[in-house]
DNA sequence: TTAGGGTTAG
């Protein structure tokens, strides 16, 4: 048994009685659940206020649950707050509870001060606090990441006696990992009492939002020699820590689990499956899965429009769309960034822009992700002058992600002007991204502007900027090796050089000729970039997966910077002097090579 | 009122 402070509660704190139960006897009650707009609502309201029974308890829970549910927006909560508001003396804990669960479902600016303030409110009328505010309260601080009130409410929890309840430890455990505080997180975990599935889900998901998928599976592994059975949340965790790996095999064999618990019928978890497939590059799987599945919503509509988008399927993503909306889904704000990004990839400007423009018909207001995609769209297909000026001038503050979108095509269409002028508003804001230093030289050296080159790379020098070193990895039988540009560390480096060797040979017979225009290190001759380029992390990968599959094997490779030029002319050489498939999955997107053509139709 | 959850530009 635990003796931690936090643990030791005898009785935990049980959930206050509510001073009026739901079945309570109201005339507009039936009436509350039809209501689905504002207006309709507001209209019913005063109708009750007409009536004199708009303080009705049971009228007033009913009220604030609907303004607070899933399907409300940040309009219906304020809407809740009002109604709450003119109540003189709110004596009900779920009244607090439910406003409170709606200011931490809908998180963004002011929520936490307007949760903080009910609860506020809730001491000041005397209203005991119970686990459901204590969970609500958290996770409106988990929502708003506020690190510091989430400790205060823990303290408030401590206190209370409800810390360690069943129900508030995996909240704990979330609301500190998702305000980056992964230590304790770490240690809420640890002090928990026996072994508890949910805490375990909130670790494994934490590990996975921040981008730790090894340690997701490492806890997922734990549970298992346990013997916890795993809910289909943590399996929707571990299927995207698997897409985070790009770790097929084991997505597969999860995917085998699945059907083996009788989970596959869940939507999220086929959702989530789509996902994993597509991320590890096997479309047909994720295809496959879209295409069993007795009911999709909006968010299984959407992963399929991005699969095919990151897969260069431009086409087959819009006529998804468009089924979607023949089905009556209504898209939402990820459906659009999936439809932009699917015309950005395949240059289809024209329809990209007419999309974006129709957001406004569905009343989404674009993010500045959806900015993103425009730019990209616009600076991909060479408007660079357009693309800047879209950038200008938007109505939110850009971020260097979105000048460094135009700086990389600036690179690709070779336009040096437009590219200093770019990077000047890169540096205004980041100067510490070494990407953004290599495509700028990189372009003033293919225009032979040497001086504004050596002044970029000794500016990157002065300022300790590093480039990041290009790293690609292949899966051979469950197993992943990791190559590194001119890397001579992986036990069959050697061989996989020489195999590079060889495979060009045979290459230029056909016509491959090496493409120098993207080495770094710009004052070495032709020959020496011809070497440099030649041990380039995604060749030794292709080149190993050669020598150690049998003939037909398709090649999956993954790499973590943007493919080079010169890796894409090779891979498309590679797939059709050998004859294999290559499915490469770069920084942002994938790459099939087949017969020597790309899915990305050069269009990167 | 009932913890924990999938999709998101480069």
């Amino acid at each position: 048994m635990s003796s931690s402070p936090l643990t030791a509660t005898p009785s935990p704190l049980l959930p206050a009685k509510s001073k009026n139960p739901p079945s309570h006897h109201h005339p507009l009650l039936s009436y509350l659940p039809h209501c689905t707009t504002l207006r309709a609502l507001a209209q019913l309201h005063a109708v009750a206020v007409k009536a004199g029974l708009q303080a009705h308890p049971a009228f007033v829970t009913r009220l604030l649950t609907l303004c607070t549910d899933q399907r409300a927006d940040a309009a219906h909560l304020d809407y809740a707050r009002q109604v709450f508001d003119r109540i003189p003396h709110p004596d009900d804990v779920v009244w607090y509870n439910t406003l409170l669960r709606g200011y931490a479902r809908c998180g963004g600016g002011g929520a936490m001060e307007a949760a903080a303030g009910v609860f506020v409110r809730m001491m000041e009328e005397g209203v005991a606090p119970d686990t459901y505010t204590f969970v609500s309260l958290l996770k409106a601080c988990a929502a708003a990441r506020a690190g510091e009130e989430g400790r205060q409410a823990h303290a408030v929890a401590v206190k209370a006696g409800a810390a360690g309840h069943e129900y508030v430890v995996p909240t704990l455990i979330n609301m500190y990992a998702e305000c980056g505080d992964a230590r304790a997180a770490r240690a809420m975990f640890g002090r928990m009492d026996g072994d508890c599935v949910v805490s375990y889900n909130a670790m494994i998901t934490a590990a996975v939002r921040s981008s730790r998928p090894g340690e997701a599976l490492v806890l997922f592994r734990e549970m298992q020699e346990k013997g916890l059975k795993p809910t289909s949340v943590t399996l929707i965790s571990v299927l995207s820590a698997c897409a985070l790996l790009g770790a097929l095999e084991l997505g597969r064999w999860i995917h085998e689990y699945i059907k083996k618990i009788r989970l596959d019928s869940l939507v999220k978890v086929n959702t989530a499956l789509i996902d994993m497939y597509a991320k590890c590059g096997s479309l047909e799987d994720a295809v496959s899965v879209f295409q069993d599945m007795e009911s999709r919503d909006k968010q299984a509509w959407s992963v399929m429009i991005v699969a095919y988008a990151n897969h260069g399927y431009g086409r087959e993503a819009i006529s998804v769309f468009d089924e979607m909306k023949k089905q009556g889904i209504k898209p939402d704000d990820v459906t659009f960034l999936g439809v932009l990004y699917a015309c950005s990839h395949s240059g289809m400007v024209t329809e990209g822009l007419q999309y974006f423009d129709s957001m406004r018909d569905y009343g989404i207001v674009p993010g500045i992700k959806h900015y993103g995609c425009v730019t990209d769209l616009l600076a991909r297909s060479g408007q660079l002058e357009r693309a800047y000026k879209f950038i200008d001038e938007l109505p939110i503050k850009p971020t260097a992600i979105l000048w460094r979108t135009l700086l990389s095509a600036c690179g690709g269409h070779g336009d040096v002007d437009m590219g200093k002028r770019v990077f000047e508003r890169i540096l205004e804001l980041d100067d510490s991204h070494g990407g953004d230093y290599v495509i700028f030289s990189n372009l003033c050296a293919n225009t032979g502007r040497w001086e504004e080159m050596n002044m970029v790379r000794k500016l990157m020098n002065e300022k300790g900027v590093v480039k990041v070193p290009g790293c690609s990895s292949i899966e051979i039988d469950n197993m992943v090796h990791e190559f590194f540009s001119g890397d001579g560390r992986h036990p069959q480096s050697q061989e996989a050089r020489r195999m590079v060797d060889e495979v060009i040979e045979q290459l230029k017979l056909v016509g491959y000729v090496p493409n120098t225009s993207h080495v770094f290190h710009v004052e070495m001759g032709e020959e020496e970039k011809a070497t440099s380029l030649r041990y380039h992390s995604e060749k030794l990968s292709i080149s190993f997966g050669l020598i150690n599959t049998s003939p037909g094997t398709t090649l999956r490779i993954v790499k973590n910077l943007r493919v080079c030029p010169d890796c894409h002319s090779m891979a498309k050489f590679v797939s059709m002097v050998f004859n294999r498939r290559i499915i490469l999955r770069d920084l942002n997107r994938f790459h099939h090579f087949e017969d020597g053509v790309c899915s990305c139709g050069d269009y990167w």
